[in-house]
DNA sequence: CGGCGCGTGAAACTCTCGGTGAAGAGCGAC
DNA sequence: GTCGCTCTTCACCGAGAGTTTCACGCGCCG
């Protein structure tokens, strides 16, 4: 079980915007890709995808680019990583009709499990994290 | 995130065995797959990876066939899922240098849950909950 | 020894993922 | 109005993993 590219991308993604959400400014696609090593044309389809779900929104034409289009609190992990997969665990089995009832409920568990690690991360808990970790220095 | 076929063929061919597990005999690669509806021939090869982790083992010869390696109590689905995927919870992010370490940190309590919820689960756990699902007809 | 069923490896096939490229559309500056 | 900047959209391709099937070798039991 292998998590996708695009989600890990789509994190940082939303990472860097959380990061730079104070500015107020709009952050050009071609930035945010540099800053992590991600091909812009790529990033730019994961972008779309987060602006469907109202999770950034973009602004067009010079000092363009993408913002965040909610507070770091309110965004969380679970739904950067739904909006790129839909179901964040899914398997083939939990639409098979064959599946034993045990297995199913099993399944099940395991997709809550991870539903509600996800949920509990919001990107402000990682900017948090981040500073703390960068305090350290100091001491 | 998509859990392969594989994962789930192996999850049901371990409960099978569960479930004849008092019986004593071999089961027959043909049987548990029909029982299932899975190409025996793939079933095999996820047998012989079950086996190689010490989960099965098999009789050769006449009345040959798979039983479990340990009783059902033992063997969680964790075991069963890490056998057949190495990590069940894996990400390319996990061994990238590039990867936020704020976002390592989510990844890692993403895996962690999981492993913890799937080694949780054991086949005697599965076995009891088919069973006392059997008896609510009863009721 | 002969048949049954496991053991193993490889070929073929499908499908998704990751990535690229180019043409189109809105916004601001001059 | 026109030009440049940047997002938007769509179409496509190559690689690789996952799934399936086939063929043949090997060990055990009667």
């Amino acid at each position: 079980m292998k998590l996708s590219v695009k989600s890990d991308y789509a994190a940082r993604a939303v990472l860097e915007l959380a990061r730079r959400y104070a500015s107020g400014k709009a952050q050009r696609v071609e930035d945010l890709a540099e800053a992590q090593g991600v091909p812009a044309n790529y990033l730019v389809q994961i972008l779309i995808e987060l602006k469907a779900q109202r999770i950034v929104k973009s602004v067009r034409g010079k000092e363009g680019g993408y913002l965040l289009a909610k507070i770091p609190a309110e965004i969380t992990l679970g739904d950067v990583l739904r909006c790129v997969h839909g179901e964040i665990f899914d398997t083939a089995a939990l639409s098979d009709s064959n599946c034993p009832p045990e297995l199913r409920g099993a399944w099940e568990k395991l997709r809550q499990s991870v539903n509600a690690t996800a949920d509990n991360i919001t990107f402000q808990n990682l900017l948090d994290e981040g500073e703390s970790k960068e305090k350290m220095y100091y001491i």
